[in-house]
RNA sequence: GCUGUUGUAGCUCAGUGGUAGAGCACGUCCUUGGUAAGGACGAGGUCGAGGGUUCAAGUCCCUUCAACAGCUCCA
């Protein structure tokens, strides 16, 4: 099916890792230019410099490879290329010494301008990305790079010893500097990002200027690997996906449940200050909402197919359907329909291909993969007037969405995820305020948790581009609500032309987190489209009806990836307002179990997570256990303390924090756990 | 979805065609010890699933499922 551009509430799933491979400007839409190319850093230069003797050393053990591109890139290099043999991590040792031997032997990089005739000539010959001419086997890459060339631009080559290149450089001086070099990983791409161009192999490495620093990068990878959150969920018990529930479904185990439902209490209560409704919908809609929305059959391809109802099921099986024709059936629509849509919006939203007779048409329900609709029947259910405006419907719902399997990821991808979803409807002169409420919101979110890396991305309207709804004053106005919004944060915020939604202009939040890695999670998005789709109406000063304006958001994105990307951020390591256990208790010996147990019901009855360890093991292994689940109390009993009425306190991050009362303890760690201390 | 890698006890992993292993976790018992591992014994596996080759398969081949890395995608 071919992917119409129309777009529609982009919710918060456009969150994903910052991509470690090459920005994509390096790859097809913009070209670099040759002097952005000179400003490639040291490191990049030599990175850069190291696909070259990387392509030379695979030359030299695979002559028939052809190479495509070679960048530098985040963490390294790679260098994309076809050949017969299929590398696998066994061919690593063997191209990382050959690597190094071209390093030793000390090749000079030097550029050469050549005439485009000469570079066509010699990649004709085979010449370029070899070692020597090679008949029969031309760079057809290398051509295709040549022909993307824009006229009058210097064509250049680079040559480290008998390899070639078509390059525009820059690159360090000689191969010895590429001696401190790694080959990661191998997998496979696709000749400029187009799958259809086929597919070509992606060899990976990184490279640093001295040993010392390349040795760090590893350690570095391991650290972060420690605080995966798929690593972590499972020491920690926080969540579990199963094989036969399903790819890409979490279930929440009771650690991950505790954690889920603080944060839901959190937001809850921030939602009530802001004047908020809490509203809950089912989790299937019949597939005429998501018509009428214009999400089906448009993000087919990407919805949990529709389930049918049984009896229609059994008629079409009766009239011996083929597959086809029945799809074809669930996705058109009446001509009334159609009619009524494409009067509302103004353009041919439906187009006569998809109109259908009305005994034709068959219906079905859709899992649903989005809010907006059901908050928007909410919103239609009753007369609205200007008086009742702005209305806030917000539901921590779930949503579903059929991710291609290579795309799950832990929690941060998933097939089932629940949006800490809110829809507001208001008017136009409201939109500005509303704008500013909803990143308030984002911003007490994010300082409560600590996560004050984050910078805001303000997407709006290409100026050039005539695919937008909804009139340039009504634009222009809400894309400075939203920069003015953005303004009030106090964090980098950045303008992007051409960003914005085709109904609205948005705002959203990508957070950096301790590794360094981004993940755009919540987001503020104006939408003037769906108001009109579902002829969304209230009674103005005038007794006339008006257009309300919708804003979706969603601060924290989805529980889903937001965990996920809170376990990494604390490495485990929660708050105890947020903590699955805030408290273990530690008996040193079993003469001192009486008063553990009073303990115990004392901290449970004041509603502390709290837990006893009375196991016959010693003091240290019971302290180790509970460090290493991360537990951020733990209260050392000893006839001591017995004896006194109090708790030998230590934190699992600051260490032995000295013998207190019990009330004093309580009453610190319920202001802490109150306060959402971190 | 595509390319590659991996799949053995709850977890981390060893096991190169010939009787399934270790550490941790778990259970029982002994030990009552003061801030990151006390000791003994025990239980636990149709080696992801299905098929094939072989006298013999955890090991070789095919198919399939899943995870991981990357690509592509992402309302």
């Amino acid at each position: 099916m071919p992917r119409k551009f129309l777009k529609l509430p982009r919710l918060l799933r456009s969150a994903h890792p910052a991509p470690h491979s090459a920005p994509l400007s390096l790859m097809s839409a913009e070209r670099k230019t040759l002097e952005e190319r000179a400003q490639m850093s040291d490191l990049e230069r030599l990175r850069h410099s190291c696909a070259h003797v990387m392509a030379t050393a695979i030359l030299r053990i695979w002559p028939d490879a052809q190479f495509a591109y070679g960048p530098p890139v985040e963490n390294g290099f790679y260098y994309d290329f076809d050949m017969k043999h299929r590398l696998t991590p066994d061919d690593f040792e063997k191209i990382e010494a050959e690597m190094k031997k071209i390093a030793k032997e000390n090749q000079r990089f030097e550029k050469k301008v050549i005439s485009r005739e000469e570079a066509i000539a010699l990649a004709k010959s085979g010449r370029l990305g070899g070692l020597s001419e090679r008949p029969g086997n031309e760079s057809r890459f290398k051509l295709d790079l040549i022909e993307k060339i824009p006229e009058g631009e210097e064509i250049s080559c680079f040559q480290n010893g008998d390899f070639i290149d078509l390059c525009a450089g820059p690159h360090v001086g000689y191969t010895s500097k590429c001696k401190n070099v790694k080959i990661t990983s191998v997998s496979s791409s696709f000749y400029m990002g187009d799958e259809s161009k086929g597919q070509l192999q992606r060899l990976y490495g990184t490279a640093f200027e001295s040993k010392e620093e390349l040795e760090a990068y590893f350690v570095r990878l391991e650290e972060a690997k420690k605080r995966d959150h798929r690593r972590l969920g499972k020491e920690l018990k926080l969540f579990h996906i199963d094989e036969d529930v399903g790819q890409g479904l979490i279930l929440w185990t009771p650690n991950g449940a505790t954690l889920r439902q603080e944060l839901q209490t959190f937001i809850s209560e921030e939602l009530r200050k802001q004047g908020y409704s809490q509203v809950f919908t089912p989790h299937i809609g019949k597939l005429a909402l998501y018509k009428t929305s214009g999400h089906f059959p448009y993000y087919k391809d990407a919805q949990f197919p529709a389930i049918m109802e049984p009896d229609q099921l059994e008629q079409i099986a009766h009239e011996g359907c083929s597959c086809a024709e029945m799809t074809a059936r669930i996705d058109a629509c009446s001509a009334q329909f159609a009619a009524q849509m494409n009067e509302r919006t103004g353009r041919e939203m439906i187009g006569k291909e998809r109109i259908m007779d009305a005994e034709k048409l068959l219906d079905g329900f859709l899992l649903k993969p989005m809010n907006c609709p059901h908050h928007i029947k909410i919103f239609a259910s009753q007369p609205r007037s200007y008086r009742d405006l702005p209305v806030r419907l917000a539901e921590f719902g779930t949503v579903y969405r059929w991710e291609q399997s290579g795309e799950l990821n832990g929690m941060t991808r998933v097939r089932g995820f629940t949006q800490d979803d809110a829809h507001l409807f208001c008017t136009e002169d409201q939109v500005a305020a509303e704008v500013l409420g909803c990143l308030s919101l984002v911003k007490v979110v994010l300082n409560t948790l600590g996560m004050s890396d984050y910078r805001v991305r303000v997407g709006l309207r290409d100026p050039d581009s005539g695919k937008y709804t909804g009139s340039p004053e009504q634009w222009d106005r809400a894309e400075a609500a939203c920069r003015e919004a953005a303004k009030t944060l106090g964090v980098p915020f950045s303008e992007e032309p051409g960003e914005a939604a085709f109904y609205g202009p948005k705002i959203d939040f990508v957070i950096k987190d301790v590794i360094g890695r981004e993940w755009q999670l919540g987001t503020v998005q104006v939408d003037y489209q769906l108001p009109i789709r579902f002829d969304l109406s209230y009674t103005g000063a005038d007794n006339k009806p008006h257009r309300p304006v919708m804003i979706h958001r969603a601060p924290f994105g989805s529980m889903e990836r937001f965990t996920g990307v809170l376990i990494e951020h604390f490495a485990g390591h929660f708050p105890t307002w947020l903590a699955p256990e805030q408290v273990r208790i530690l008996t040193i010996s079993e003469k001192v179990d009486a008063f553990a147990n009073e303990v115990f019901e004392q901290l449970k009855a004041a509603g502390l997570r709290v837990t006893l360890n009375d196991d016959a093991d010693k003091i240290g292994a019971k302290i180790r256990l509970a460090q290493l689940d991360k537990v951020p109390y733990m209260l050392v009993l000893g006839e001591k303390e017995a004896a006194a009425q109090s708790v030998a306190v230590r934190h699992s991050k600051k260490g032995d924090l000295g013998v207190k009362p019990v009330a004093q303890f309580l009453e610190e760690i319920t202001a802490e756990v109150r306060g959402r201390s971190l």
